[in-house]
DNA sequence: GACAAAATGAGAGCCGTTCTCATTAAGAGC
DNA sequence: GCTCTTAATGAGAACGGCTCTCATTTTGTC
């Protein structure tokens, strides 16, 4: 299997390993300075532009996603096949739901609008903010 | 009888008539800056933060519900029931499905996740956008 | 009409993100 | 291993959406 369209940047250098090996240890989407701030502790000092450098050239090799949480800030993960996510009001956790739950929606429902893709977002609790009180007020 | 969870405004000002006379004039969600620049060409001119303090009031009331789409900007339109969405990828126009198509999810997908909430994006293609040559590449 | 308090307007400030430009270093060719 | 080209980086200024501050205006009550 071919690498196809999402062709790997043309330099490999130690900043865009950082970048990278952070998202994927962190296992959940991370913001900018979240990325910034990890790899900079895990290693040599890199600078915030090169960061946001970094993951663009990385979303648009296909390599990782972005998507905005209720706070405003954008968030970037490791790319994958579809686009359900757990958020967490709790801690702000944003993790890929395990399989997607959305059916194609019957065309009555979209009147001539023609649906190419989905994004979805579960809000609720994660089992430790849930904690012994056991919280329950939903959000938009 | 009280005035429940959802009271109103507690003054009754043209500018707030603006701000809510143009989201309802809409159909669909606006950017603060839309509805700024829409209610000082609908009447009297209005400035922009009052346009954000009256949208955070109305957030707050619950008359109005606020969300992100891709570009970063934070649209708002009037509050329903439910939180499906088609955002066309051509105008960038974001407007409500009507009806609900996410089923809840199975217990063993979320995994110790309370799903309490959620919210849906389609993402797609409206029938102006459309037109003849038919695209339909999908995004994330 | 007088008064208290909420709401507004104008613009400065904040903060996440992007841009600019001089410098560094990856990778190709020899 | 050395040289050369140019993509990538670092530092910090700039940008843009949004929020805050404070003097002024307006609403609703008495």
């Amino acid at each position: 299997m071919t690498r196809a369209a999402t062709r790997p940047p043309s330099r490999n250098t130690w900043q865009r390993q950082a970048v990278l090996r952070t998202i994927e240890a962190a296992g959940c989407h991370l913001s900018a300075e979240e990325i910034h701030r990890r790899a900079r502790r895990a290693g040599r000092p890199i600078a915030l532009a090169t960061v946001y450098r970094t993951l663009e050239t990385f979303l648009r090799t296909g390599l990782v996603e972005s998507a905005h949480i209720g706070d405003g800030l954008v968030r970037y993960g490791l790319a994958s096949d579809h686009h359900d996510h757990l958020v967490c009001l709790g801690c702000g956790q944003w993790r890929p739901l395990e399989g997607c739950v959305v059916p194609r929606p019957r065309s009555a429902l979209t009147r001539g609008f023609v649906v190419t893709g989905h994004r979805l977002e579960l809000y609720g609790y994660c089992a430790q903010c849930r904690g012994p009180q056991g919280r329950g007020e939903a959000r938009p």
